[in-house]
RNA sequence: GUCCCCAUCGUCUAGCCAGGUCUAGGACACCGGGUUUUCAUCCCGGCAACAGGGGUUCGAAUCCCCUUGGGGACGCCA
C-alpha cells in the first residue's frame, strides 16, 4: 500500500531508513549540481524567520559550491508591488546575502518571478490535464467552517477576506487529481527531520489553478523547483506537512525529486510563531535599531543550528564551513527579547524601533552586537554609524562640516602644498571648532577639499567599547555635541558637595584655564599632580568634571573627555555648573 | 475537531541517532568579587535544566510507551 516512489525517485525512502547523509549523496545523481532557492513573497518587507531560511541555502549552497536561487513568490497578484520586491532585494543585500540567480542577476531559468510565468504554469496545467491528472471543477457551495476552525484561523491572524472572495468565485479552478489509481501513503525522508509519512487518507485532490487562472503556491512552486532544477528545498517547517501534495506532483510531472529539509519555526517570548503584528520581523527594523548585519547575521545562523563545539562568534566562511543539515534542531527556537511592554499591533515603524531599542538591552543579540561593534574599523565605524549621528539631530551634514578648505594660492608648488595641507590637517584633527566650520562649495581641488574626521573618529573610539548598537553608540556621544541640559541631581550631591568637590572644581578650573597642552596626556599628567599635592583621590577631582562635562558621572577617561572638547568648550562647561552652583540641580 | 511534529538552565544551545567517560558542558542574562578616575572593557567566582510517569537495561538526558505542554498542517494564502 505504500507509495513505490522509493525506488524510482532518489532521496525518498520506503523501507530500510538510511543516514540522512546517505540520502543526500544518493540525491545528487539526477541533480548533477546543488541548486537552492530563496521564495520569499513580497509583502512589503522582509521577514528575520525568512531570512535565517535564505541564510541556511546560502550556507548550503556555498559550502557545496552550489546555486543559490533567488525567486520571487508572488502567485498572488493583488499584492505584488515593484517597491515590495525592492525591500526584498535591499533586505538580503543590505544582510550580504548575494544570490547567484534571479532579479537582477538573471540565469538560464528566468523569469525569477512567478509573476512572469503564468504561461509556464497554465502550460503545465494543461499537460496534466490532457494526462488526466487533473480536472475542471467548481467549489461546491461554500459550506459552513466548523466554529472552532474559524475562531483558529481569527486567532493566528489568518483570516482574511480573501478567503471569503474565494469561495464565493464562481469560475471553476483545476484541481490536481492526488490518486491516479489506488490512494496511496506517502512516505520520504527529510533530510533534518527524518522519515515523514502521510496517511492516503489525509491527501486530497487539490486546486492548482485558481478560477481566475492564475496558481497556487503549491502548484507554482513545484513548477519552478522543478524547471530551475533545484535540488535541496530548504524552507519552514510550516511546509512540512504540505510536502507529501508537492512530492506527488512532483511524480505527475515525471520530475526527479529535490532533497527536502525542514527549519524549525522561530517563536517570539510568548512561544508563538513570530508575527508581523506583535512582533518586530522586518528587518529594517533591526537596522534602524542599529544593529549590525552581521551580527544579526551570525545570531539568525545560531537559531537551530550550532557547529557542535562551543564557537559562536563565527564569520560566515567560519559557519559555511561549519554547516550541516544533520545538524539542525528540531525544535522551535524562540527569538527573545527582553520586552518591557508588548508592541501595539498597529503601531507605525518609527515606534517599533524605538521598541525595538529598549527591548534589545540584555539579549543575546545586543551582546553579538557589541562584540561586532567594538571589531568594527574606526573609519568603517564611522561610515555606518554616521546616519544615526545625523538623525539624532548632531550638527553635521555630510560634505560640509567634515570638509575645510586650503585657500588655493596662485603658482604654489605641490611640495608647499602638502605642507600647508599636513599642518592645516594636523590642527583640525586636533580642535573640533575647525572640525565643524562649515566651508562647503570648492570641490574642484581634491587635495583643497580633504575630509577632517579625526576628531569625530576620536569620539567614536572612545564611545564605541561603551556601546552596543549603532543607536546606542549616536546617544553616548551626545555630550561632546551638546553641553548638559541639566545636572543629575545625585551626582552633584555625592561628588559636589562632599569631599571638597566645589573646592576641587575651582582649583581644576584654574589649572585648566592656564593650562598650555591640551593634550590628553598633559591634561592627565596636571590633573594627577593636583590630586596628589592634595592627597587626594583622582576620583575626586574627576568625578566633579565629569558632572560639568557631561552633567552625569558618567563619561570616557576625563582627560581624553577635555580634550576632545577642547579648551574653550570645556572651560565654558565648567564654569556653566559654577556659576549656577547654588541652583544646579535641575528643576 | 483530524493528522503530524517537538520537549535539556530564564534564553540560545552541546550531549541523544551508535546507553556508562554527564555529581549534564558552553554562551547570553542575572548575582558576587577583582582591575580601573566614573562608565564600559577585561579577569575570577556563583545561581540555574534533562516536562511528569511508567518500562527496557547491571546502567537511561540518551531506547520504548503513556500523560502533560507547545507547535504545524488541514485555503481558489504563501
Amino acid at each position: 500500500m505504500c507509495l513505490s516512489v522509493g525506488s524510482r525517485f532518489p532521496g525518498v525512502q520506503t523501507s530500510s531508513p538510511r543516514p540522512v547523509s546517505a540520502v543526500n549523496r544518493i540525491s545528487k545523481g539526477p541533480h548533477m549540481s546543488v541548486r537552492v532557492r530563496f521564495a520569499p513573497s513580497p509583502t512589503g518587507y522582509l521577514h528575520v524567520g525568512g531570512i535565517r531560511t535564505a541564510i541556511f541555502n546560502y550556507f548550503f549552497a556555498r559550502k557545496l559550491g552550489g546555486v543559490f536561487v533567488l525567486r520571487i513568490d508572488d502567485t498572488d497578484i493583488k499584492r505584488h508591488h515593484d517597491e515590495a520586491v525592492q525591500v526584498i532585494l535591499d533586505g538580503l543585500k543590505w544582510m550580504g546575502l548575494e544570490w547567484d540567480e534571479g532579479p537582477e542577476k538573471g540565469g538560464a531559468y528566468g523569469p525569477y518571478f512567478q509573476g512572469q510565468r503564468f504561461e509556464r504554469y497554465k502550460a503545465v496545467a494543461k499537460q496534466l490535464e490532457d494526462a488526466g491528472r487533473a480536472y475542471w471543477a467548481k467549489k461546491e457551495a461554500p459550506k459552513e467552517l466548523p466554529a472552532w476552525k474559524i475562531e483558529k484561523l481569527k486567532k493566528a491572524g489568518k483570516w482574511d477576506e480573501d478567503r471569503a472572495e474565494a469561495a464565493a468565485d464562481p469560475n471553476p479552478a483545476l484541481y490536481f487529481k492526488f490518486h491516479p489509481g489506488e490512494p496511496k501513503e506517502v512516505v520520504f525522508r527529510d533530510a533534518v527531520w527524518g522519515e515523514y509519512r502521510r496517511p492516503a487518507e489525509m491527501l486530497d485532490d487539490y486546486v492548482i489553478l485558481r478560477g481566475d487562472g492564475t496558481p497556487t503556491y503549491n502548484f507554482a512552486t513545484v513548477v519552478d523547483d522543478i524547471d530551475m532544477q533545484i535540488s535541496h528545498v530548504i524552507r519552514g517547517e510550516d511546509h512540512l506537512a504540505n510536502t507529501p501534495k508537492q512530492i506527488n506532483l512532483f511524480e505527475a510531472l515525471g520530475a526527479p525529486l529535490p532533497v527536502f529539509a525542514h527549519l524549525p519555526m522561530i517563536h517570539n517570548d510568548k512561544a508563538q510563531k513570530i508575527s508581523k503584528r506583535r512582533d518586530p520581523v522586518a528587518v529594517t527594523l533591526y537596522r534602524d535599531a542599529g544593529i549590525l548585519p552581521e551580527a544579526l547575521f551570525n545570531f539568525l545562523a545560531l537559531l537551530g543550528w550550532s557547529p557542535g563545539d562551543d564557537r559562536e562568534l563565527m564569520s560566515k566562511d567560519e559557519m559555511t564551513a561549519a554547516f550541516d543539515l544533520e545538524r539542525i534542531k528540531h525544535a522551535p527556537a524562540q527569538f527573545a527579547l527582553a520586552r518591557k511592554r508588548d508592541l501595539a499591533e498597529d503601531a507605525g515603524e518609527a515606534e517599533r524601533v524605538g521598541w525595538l531599542h529598549e527591548s534589545l538591552p540584555g539579549t543575546k543579540l545586543e551582546w553579538m552586537n557589541g562584540e561586532y561593534l567594538k571589531k568594527l574599523p574606526v573609519d568603517e565605524l564611522l561610515e555606518r554609524v554616521f546616519p544615526f549621528l545625523v538623525n539624532a539631530g548632531y550638527p553635521l551634514r555630510k560634505g560640509t562640516y567634515a570638509i575645510f578648505t586650503l585657500p588655493h594660492i596662485e603658482g604654489e608648488s605641490e611640495a608647499d602644498k602638502q605642507v600647508r595641507f599636513d599642518e592645516a590637517l594636523a590642527k583640525a584633527e586636533m580642535e573640533p571648532s575647525i572640525f565643524r566650520t562649515d566651508t562647503s562649495g570648492t570641490d574642484s581641488n581634491p587635495l583643497e577639499n580633504v575630509i577632517v574626521d579625526g576628531w569625530l573618529k576620536r569620539v567614536l573610539a572612545l564611545e564605541q567599547e561603551r556601546s552596543r548598537t549603532l543607536l546606542g553608540l549616536a546617544e553616548n556621544v551626545r555630550l561632546f555635541f551638546e553641553p548638559p541640559k541639566s545636572y543629575d541631581s545625585k551626582a552633584v550631591a555625592k561628588f559636589l558637595e562632599k569631599n571638597d568637590g566645589w573646592a576641587h572644581l575651582e582649583a581644576a578650573r584654574a589649572l585648566l584655564g592656564a593650562a598650555s597642552d591640551w593634550s590628553p596626556a598633559a591634561l592627565e599628567q596636571a590633573l594627577n599632580a593636583y590630586a596628589e599635592s592634595k592627597g587626594a583621590k583622582f576620583g575626586a577631582v574627576a568625578q566633579p568634571l565629569r558632572v560639568a562635562l557631561a552633567g552625569v558621572p558618567v563619561s570616557p577617561p576625563i582627560h581624553d573627555t577635555l580634550a576632545l572638547l577642547g579648551k574653550d568648550e570645556a572651560l565654558r562647561r565648567i564654569d556653566a555648573l559654577r556659576s549656577g552652583r547654588g541652583k544646579a540641580v535641575p528643576a
